[in-house]
DNA sequence: TTGTATGCGTTATCAT
DNA sequence: ATGATAACGCATACAA
């Protein structure tokens, strides 16, 4: 029945020590202002003293609070979320909240059973890219806070990584180099992103009065890129931009393998920058700053938190090209190469 | 003072409805086998009827178990460890036990700090490449049960990423292209994988017959491998094997820039397998299998928690050679070509 | 400003 | 087999 921990000192052994009532050493943890000034730093002292540290299960069983976060993601091992992780686990500590961590590979049932088993104990969640259905969204909503990020839900605050403006730049830059023919490569079908990447070029494409060709995908991974070659190839494009990085390198290694030159024969562009400069060729790519959507979403939760009231807020993160290696002026006169 | 959650049903309200005492609830669920088999169908069928389930926050405060588990990494965005993260909250979540994720950016002291948030919550450690001292690390055993990855503290269980078998074969394999003398370059000065592969690249090269110059390191990154690109030129090797796949990768980028090409002026070879084959050129590494690693060690720790008398334990985990297009025979005749 | 008393939801001890 | 009740550690309404 008692903790299991050796030894750790309780609100009682301070107020014993310090010669107040534990109601005392309470307040001077969680509401020194009502306290005089002097008894606080003796409570303080003695707390140091037995290393006391409030026991945060015993308050949030008083309080309702439990100083947990949860995120949940649905690929780990995608390189675009260690970073936002990274970045939601540091903003979260120094809000003194510890982050609990989910991943769905991908599965909404899964999320879903998750987030049920998480709900009683996490004071708010982060849902990045989230798969479950708008419904099961808003029913978690009236439970807890809740942010999401590259999830469009309208009333539940969010924020957004919106690609517009580095697609844009992309394929301006690829009009400028002469590419009169340009596919995108799909992400997963239920993600916003790929759908606001894949509209963003339609529209670009449009303005630059150059061609736009939609390539059907269904995961992002390196797999998935090495067997959209073919169909890259097909569709006689001289440039491509794939929905992220990962993808993009799948797809450089199809063509690759096909004798097919990047970017000599054909240009790539990534999205997502999660690579950084770290492989030959570099990639081009959109860069997404993950890390600071991630900051944004504990801070959107954070705000939620002390004030549930607060406005709905739908928060846009800027993108921007990053020119690489892996863009040149499109192929003049010779068609693209094709294997035997 | 109350919940924040509206409308939660208790326990109370569970032994109201079925007409039993709050015990009886409560063994229903704990310890069904001790009740009537018709009377736990019945509170059982109360306990859905008005949505119940337990609060694990009360659940906790009474029995010290919180089915938590922490698990503190030095960089998130280090591609070695999301994998391992991963495979740790699938084998957690497997054992009804969700995870916490500290991220330390490689400071002892915050991770440190970061232990002591968590004690009070987390039911067990998962240390990754811990930087903690060995004084801090058993103090924190002593309350909590720890399992440590690729850092070797007798006494408490571990599970070691064993790079030997794959950097001899390493080796061997560049002694058979042609190498007479091979660099390593160093990793971080405090790392357990890297004083173990340095070790294992000096012994297999003695064993081969073969030179082997130590280069030093501190960190691992990018930028750090780029500018060891100089050192590994000076030091006439004609092979490398790098702490890890990223800083492989840096002083990839570095060599090409001063107009070195790999494989063919200079052999490079990675550890830990962290970009599998997505990049080109694919380069050859030691494979890591950093999930495994993250599921022995919540094994590890799933064993502690229910046996706490359980004997020490040392996981080996092997690994092997991949060789991709990164390693080719020695350049003969001609020496490295240096910039101007 | 500080102390007293009670409740948070559950488990476990001791009865019955 | 089941019920009554005392913890678990803390926060807060109310009293003083």
């Amino acid at each position: 029945m008692a903790s299991n921990d050796p030894a750790a000192p309780t609100i009682t052994n301070v107020a014993a020590l310090a010669g107040v009532s534990r109601a005392t050493v309470s307040r001077a943890f969680s509401n020194p202002r009502v306290l005089r000034a002097d008894t606080v730093t003796r409570v303080r002292a003695a707390a140091a003293e037995l290393g006391y540290v409030p026991n945060p299960t015993a308050q949030a069983l008083s309080t309702g609070r439990h100083g947990l976060l949860a995120m949940i993601v649905p690929d780990i091992a995608n390189p675009f979320f260690p970073p936002m992780i990274g970045a939601a686990q540091g903003r979260a500590e120094t809000a003194g909240l510890a982050l609990l961590l989910g991943n769905t590979d991908e599965d909404p049932a899964r999320e879903h059973t998750m987030v049920g088993r998480l709900t009683p104990q996490a004071d708010g969640f982060v849902l990045a890219a989230s798969r479950m259905t708008e419904k099961q969204i808003r029913d978690l909503a009236v439970r807890r806070p809740v942010v999401l990020v590259n999830r469009d839900v309208t009333g539940i605050p969010r924020v957004l990584v919106d690609s517009a403006d580095g697609v844009r730049a992309t394929v301006e830059h690829l009009a400028e180099l002469g590419h009169t023919r340009i596919a995108y490569l799909a992400g997963p079908a239920r993600s916003w992103a790929n759908a606001q990447r894949k509209k963003a070029v339609k529209r670009s494409a449009e303005r630059a009065g150059i061609e736009a060709i939609m390539l059907p995908g269904q995961v992002s991974n390196y797999e998935a890129g090495m067997q959209a070659a073919p169909a890259l190839l097909d569709s006689r494009a001289t440039a491509a931009v794939a929905f992220d990085d990962v993808l993009a390198h799948g797809v450089m290694a199809g063509l690759t393998q096909r004798g097919v030159s990047v970017p000599d024969d054909i240009s790539l562009v990534g999205c997502d920058d999660v690579l950084k400069a770290q492989v030959y060729p570099a990639l081009t790519t959109v860069s997404s700053h993950a890390a600071d959507a991630g900051a944004a979403a504990v801070d959107l939760l954070l705000q939620r938190l002390e004030n549930p009231e607060d406005p709905d807020r739908r928060v846009l993160l800027g993108t921007s090209l990053i020119v690489r290696a892996t863009t040149a002026r499109a192929a003049t006169g010779c068609t693209t190469r094709r294997p035997s």
